[in-house]
DNA sequence: TCTATATTTAACCATATGGTTAAATATAGA
DNA sequence: TCTATATTTAACCATATGGTTAAATATAGA
């Protein structure tokens, strides 16, 4: 799906995953908040910020020229679900292993 | 860290996640077994691959001229601590919203 | 040794990504 | 209205990504 892209590739960035991190106390932080803790030009934030706001990760809320952003754990849904469903799958295949292995126990 | 960048990077294309989800059975698959559920060029799946494998997400056994793949679960590792401790970090923040709301409360 | 099969590698292409600086936009406040 | 501040947008650059086809490599098997 394509929130999953998005969201996976957005969080794929180490610079990403920093200002997802500001922002968990989840409080509000201006862009200049975020700008301060990056090694960055503060266009170079600002597109990171995009990334992670059209892939759901983050919301803006604008209160005259200052942008306020936070945190949206929904963003992460569709993505931590394909994880967890993977995660089960493979758990299922182990349970099977088992079982096979606990038959061969049996058996002698 | 590096690793989490080239596993969510890897997992954040949905032919790679294909490719993924074909190995979730646990057993071994020739690359020709993957290529054939895509409408895509060998060479193409055989670049998806290494992605994945070079992420630490699937092993490559070779035997004689046919690759065997398999998926390898630790790949994921990092990426999931992560995000498990975001969510972790989230929620501790909605404990103390709602311990505030509770202290609201009983203040009336 | 010859041929067929399984796969990768090379060369290429178009587009995306991550960064920069400079200019534009919008609003606050004197 | 003028100036300062907060932020985005534009233009640019180098490199990465996702795909292709054609050639190379390695091995199986007659």
């Amino acid at each position: 799906m394509k929130t999953i892209d998005s969201a996976l590739g957005a969080l794929a960035d180490p610079t990403r995953r920093a200002i997802i991190e500001q922002l968990l106390d989840g409080s509000e932080h201006r862009v200049s908040d975020i700008v301060e803790f990056h090694s960055m030009s503060f266009a170079g934030v600002s597109k990171h910020v995009r990334v992670l706001e059209s892939a759901g990760l983050v919301g803006r809320r604008k209160s005259g020229r200052t942008h306020f952003l936070h945190y949206r754990p929904e963003g992460l849904q569709d993505a931590t679900d394909w994880i967890d469903q993977t995660k089960a799958l493979w758990n299922r295949r182990l349970g099977k292993l088992e079982s096979l292995l606990e038959s061969d126990e049996s058996k002698k």
